[in-house]
DNA sequence: CTATTATTGACTAAATAAGTCAAGAAATAG
DNA sequence: CTATTTCTTGACTTATTTAGTCAATAATAG
């Protein structure tokens, strides 16, 4: 599998704008995430765009614009953002193939792919609201977003 | 989690020891795993040389010599051999210090863990006999080790 | 119109992975 | 003891991937 900073960064970024869409109605701007989430917010561009473009995320321009989830917290996976990011899981040798070596399959090769399944469901069993409950959330209710802006850490 | 070819390599290496081992009692030369699992053989001594470090190969110099390995192949799990090469399995951003952001534990901290958790008892549980069992041999037992050499496929 | 905010794509830099090499040391067969 | 086989070591290069930057563009609210 693989898991690289990108991949946790979208992460971070998603269940961050899930959090502030549970506390206020407005969309949520890239320098914003990119602030509380210390993610260097041109690469963030990047990656909002990659998300966008998987419809994870609705985006608006100008004034007042920025990104909302396209759906409900409860319906975005884990999974289904780490993969519109790192691409398809895959640990095998052969690609998925078979082919591994000499055109025959490796015995390797189905540990690798049981292990690529373990981690899919893993991945799959959690939403961004899941995930968001987990926490014991460190901030009284009465601030709002914009007062607490600095005490979010959803990273 | 890192899961790079060095570290599927070294699981093909060890597996056809394992293997070869089971039919018969001479060490493994290099050369010869390098070619059946096609690992390039001056890497693959890179990595053997690391797993003989931590152990869990034997080595023997000159004629006859090569590799064994130090224990039984049920008593190695997948997780020795990718751990040795790959280093502690780490998926989260602070290095598991949990000062994620601005000396604070983010939320999806507590995902990654779980998921090495996750990924290591997976690997853990498996043993290299456990693997090589799993799989369907394709030769009929009558022939030796040598003959059916380039028909095993265990990568 | 102007300020704000996302969009795009091409670019560079840094890190990591992958692989190579040459010289050496150990063991054994003969 | 000598020639051969085989592992040992460490430094090296190259390739690939990841991380991050930038500048110009497009859309929209007020």
């Amino acid at each position: 599998m693989r898991l690289t900073k990108k991949g946790k960064y979208a992460v971070s970024a998603m269940l961050d704008i899930a959090f502030v869409q549970s506390t206020s109605n407005s969309y949520v701007k890239i320098c914003d995430i990119a602030e509380r989430q210390r993610i260097p917010s041109s690469y963030l561009e990047q990656i909002l765009r990659n998300l966008r473009k998987a419809d994870l995320l609705l985006a608006v321009t100008g004034p007042n614009g920025g990104y909302r989830l396209s759906k409900s917290s409860s319906d975005i996976s884990i999974a289904d953002v780490v993969q519109c990011i790192e691409g398809k899981i895959d640990s095998t040798r052969c690609g998925g193939t078979s082919n591994c070596i000499a055109g025959q399959e490796c015995l390797s090769h189905s540990l690798w792919t049981d292990l690529n399944t373990e981690m899919e469901l893993f991945l799959s069993k959690r939403s961004l609201e899941d995930v968001l409950k987990g926490r014991k959330v460190k901030f009284s209710s009465h601030k709002s977003a914009l007062e607490t802006k600095n005490m979010i850490v959803i990273g």
